[in-house]
DNA sequence: TTGAATCCGGTACCTGACTACAGGCTTACC
DNA sequence: GGTAAGCCTGTAGTCAGGTACCGGATTCAA
């Protein structure tokens, strides 16, 4: 392992991607976007970034898989990020904890549905009196939008 | 309301995509994809959708929104609606289980991230002595794959 | 000081998930 | 039975989120 060995201060992008399990260039289309700051560079022009950088892709990575687009990241982390709280902060934070318990919510009936399939009562294939089920999952539906009668 | 008097038993295409909130080029997409099944037809030719079918729709978005891909969604509810467990259903409800497990943790760690934000120590502009933290949602990254050493 | 490994900016391409359009048939109501 | 609204297939375009490639400059260990 030699491409560690730098001591520890900065990192390169190949580094950065590594680490992060991600490509270079996605390196720099976070950084077009804003979700990450633009590092300082070499004196040939070579980015140099803060180790954390690896810690921050990684939220972002997460956040993704979460169902958050790249905009709605880059919010979460500049809320995240400020000290001081404006009105308009505190009412897009508190959007965001409804959306996140809804997800909560609608995940842990994923998980009963995802269950009740392991506990299937029947367990055999050739004896089975299960009555059929309309559907598992329902409880996810309609929790979204206003359904017009 | 005259497009819903057709006494509930089959839907149109335009009368599904309406009351699942999507166009209807979407729905012939999931389709072809194999999400929904084919449905019958009129003599014509057109397709006449069972009610629940926007139920199914419903179900899907919601899934869509907690950063199931499609190809997830499709096995998810080819494991839910399967009466009989195989091992290998039994194996892949294991891992969505977990899957969605870690995904419930992760939303978690937001929440109180978010929830920090909005208890922040220094509300107003004028006096902060918050020390800086390195940086919330930590918690969120490393969670994922192994990185090497 | 040289050469292999990296990195640079710029541009073009790719995949997933839709969405629009064209030209023609079906339905449903008068 | 005529006609407007709706649906059909097929194909093409869009948008987000990357990924690949190119020709050239920079790093760094030997």
């Amino acid at each position: 392992m030699d491409t560690g060995r730098r001591n520890g201060h900065v990192l390169r992008t190949g580094e950065v991607a590594q680490r992060a399990g991600v490509n270079i260039q996605t390196l720099r289309y976070y950084e077009r976007r804003g979700l990450i700051a633009e590092p300082t560079r070499s004196n040939g022009g070579h980015r140099t970034y803060p180790p954390d950088t690896v810690t921050l892709i990684g939220i972002i990575k997460a956040a993704q898989r979460l169902g958050f687009t790249l905009d709605e990241v880059t919010d979460l982390l500049d809320a995240s990020r400020r000290r001081h709280r404006t009105p308009d902060l505190q009412r897009r934070a508190l959007d965001k904890i409804a959306e996140v318990d809804r997800k909560i919510a609608d995940l842990t009936a994923m998980r009963a549905a995802l269950s009740a399939v392991l506990a299937a009562q029947c367990d055999s294939l050739t004896d089975c009196t299960c009555p059929r089920r309309p559907l598992p999952l329902v409880e996810l539906a309609d929790r979204n939008e206003e359904l017009p009668q």
